[in-house]
DNA sequence: CAGAGGTTGTTGATATGTCATCTAACATAG
DNA sequence: CTATGTTAGATGACATATCAACAACCTCTG
């Protein structure tokens, strides 16, 4: 671990402006999501993993994995969702341990209400500062890093 | 706000799974830097933004600037890192009001020792996986919507 | 200069995230 | 079947982030 092989310029430019934009977006997004909604930014994103799936359920252990959390912290993020009614627990019953969380009624009712402004946002800081091309490239750059997380280690 | 301008499956794609992508990026990271050193993920964040400056030095509100921070975060993490001899804070003779944080000798060599694992880390994760006009791309972009996000809202 | 309004940074209460540890259940080698 | 190791998830103590309120100072206008 002592010859490490640096970042040269152009690397380094490219990871440390996507975090630095990243770091950024996400500051924005988050307040703006924050103040127009009753979701936080993580709320968010375990509700669109939800919707994602055509019956809006899926197994915790698989949530965690999809959105890179630990499991206890996705453990008391749940509780606390569940509390406010937006995700509900169910028991598995092919796995006697395990759990499946389900988007509410109103866990989408909240989500549909916040989409609007949200998505408003991501327009205005992201989306429509590029052209078609340079989103296709991000689009597919991300597509290729999620797949090597993917692999085992 | 009633008529939202959706995004279409393109701009869809590169949105969610850049943020997906982020998400499980800095999950991992984070997880290493805090094994193998003694700084998280965010300490790592303060001092790559005062390191950048040939003084190492940088008023609080501009730090919060460049990363997206709540000044009151800021002044949190600051302080924390203030007890731990990462950083100092200094009076501003220009602005009374106001502070530099100041990174330390023991920041810095904080920050060297943990570079070689974390610069690995991302190489591995990140940039090994894609090609170099990738890379340049990406840079770009984020540079592009960095410039948009320090223009006056 | 007075005063209104904005900016810089801090503080303390509360919300959220992390770490270590635990229980229950599964998987499999013997 | 049973002992060993692994996995799913929960829990509580602690670390970190957010929110609202604040004090101190700047800036500008009259």
């Amino acid at each position: 671990m002592d010859d490490v092989q640096w970042l040269n310029a152009h690397e380094e430019r490219a990871w440390r402006s996507l975090q630095f934009m990243q770091m950024r977006l996400e500051g924005e997004l988050a307040r703006q999501l924050a103040a127009d909604s009753g979701l936080s930014y993580p709320d968010y994103f375990v509700l669109v993993a939800l919707t994602d799936r055509p019956d809006g359920r899926m197994r915790l252990f698989e949530l965690g994995d999809v959105l890179g959390w630990e499991k206890s912290r996705l453990s008391h993020h749940v509780a606390r969702m569940t509390e406010r009614g937006l995700v509900t627990k169910e028991k598995c019953d092919s796995d006697r341990r395990g759990a499946f969380v389900v988007i509410t009624k109103r866990g989408r009712k909240e989500i549909e209400a916040a989409a609007p402004g949200h998505v408003t946002a991501v327009r205005r800081l992201f989306v429509d500062r590029l052209t078609p091309s340079q989103l296709d490239a991000i689009g597919e750059t991300a597509g290729i890093v999620l797949a090597a997380l993917d692999e085992p280690r």
